[in-house]
DNA sequence: CGCACCCTTGATGGTATTCAATTCATGTGG
DNA sequence: CCACATGAATTGAATACCATCAAGGGTGCG
């Protein structure tokens, strides 16, 4: 049922191509789904059943290989958009990494409504663009970047997209002081590294000074000069 | 000036979705343009000032580290779409890597005219999510596979890529035998490695009989179940 | 024929992985 | 409240893999 007036990214998410009328309508063919961290939405080669609009949480897409590697391809935070419309298999895993909640539509449901709406297709289609974008740049840190690029590259991308998320961001635009929504070994997952490696790159820069870590899951820039020299 | 009719790629691209009167006035404001290999049409970085099909010919798309080194983040073959509509910007250069016809066009006049053609944009969708997923895959073996399976997969990928542009497909929908269009450092460009390390690999497969190798373009797949397991 | 370019092959070294042990943070029950 | 268990993170040592550096081969083209 049409909870979409109270919806906190109504205005961020794809949705807000749409006016009052035909979010009503979009309404009744989505609902709401509560996802405890670790819990999967969508596996990996699966029949494409569901998309869905993230409202709350962070959420990881994965591949793997048969002998058990895995590569986070993505990750999606309120108001992005999740699954394959117009296709008939996902290519990846989609798993929550926090406590989230997310409003799911049949995909069938959802590729009649999209077909009938180009306004919302159209903003689907600037989002898939830039993520397309963003996914090609990644390309180029995975492949080339030695690990101490990957971990300056990944901590500067974090105090950027953090920015939002953190009503105490300061005027200037740079947020220096953070909490990680990941574990060591899903920064791994992101950079295509080990743990270890990961672990021993962030002690570096601590003992360097570049950085402090008060606990394990906050970052505190305190050179963001060299964390840039250093990402290359 | 309109030679829709007579292009080669016009049931192929995304072109497809529009209706004789509505070509006609595309055509208007698109023009042909030949590139031949080694030729850059667009720049990472630079405005996005034109989009583009290609009608013949392959190109690469890369992005590159400031101290130089490259990565191929795409490629792109006859009915393929080239640029960055919606965009103020491009994320990466792309480049001829044979002689190669295009159909341009300037990006501000794409934009409004796709904005008006609904199933125009219902159909650069559709590709976008395509490359989207193919570019996710295409991470794991970036960030995850060891150089022999890169080199597998990437052979095995070609074996299937070259099908359509190979006229004498055998039915079983498997191709053999094909001429690379890419050069050892290309390769090497794609995978993230080094071309001494493609060749070594390559040399090996032909060593154990996997492959053979009767011109430095030219792959034969010996034994496909041994290679598709080396893919991992 | 000779030059240029691409590719191959070899020797060496560096970086990240792997395996292993220890420390640290968190939560549970006595 | 503290001992203890559990899982995450750190640290260390050894190894493997690929990059780098360097030289030589082959192919095509003027």
């Amino acid at each position: 049922m049409g909870s979409c007036d109270t919806c906190v990214v109504r205005n961020r998410a794809i949705c807000a191509a749409l006016d009052g009328d035909e979010i009503e309508v979009l309404s009744t063919i989505g609902r709401r789904k509560t996802l405890s961290a670790g819990d999967p939405l969508i596996w990996e080669g699966d029949d494409s059943l569901l998309v869905a609009n993230v409202i709350e949480g962070i959420l990881k897409l994965t591949n793997s290989t048969e002998d058990g590697r895995e590569q986070i391809v993505g990750v999606v935070y309120p108001s992005d958009f999740i699954g394959r419309p117009f296709g008939a298999t996902s290519g990846h895993s989609v798993t929550a990494l926090t406590d989230a909640r997310v409003c799911v539509f049949a995909r069938s449901d959802f590729d009649r409504f999209a077909g009938e709406h180009p306004a919302l297709e159209h903003k689907l289609l600037k989002r898939t663009l830039d993520e397309l974008d963003r996914t090609r740049s990644w390309m180029l840190l995975l492949a080339r970047k030695s690990a101490e690029e990957k971990v300056a590259t990944f901590l500067l991308d974090m105090s950027e997209r953090l920015i939002d998320a953190n009503c105490e961001t300061p005027s200037d635009g740079t947020l220096e002081e953070f909490d990680l929504p990941f574990s060591r070994q899903q920064i791994g997952d992101i950079l295509g590294v080990t743990i270890e490696t990961v672990s021993r790159q962030m002690t570096r820069l601590k003992r360097e000074g570049i950085l402090d870590l008060p606990t394990r899951r906050t970052v505190k820039i305190l050179d963001r000069p060299a964390l840039e020299y250093m990402a290359g």
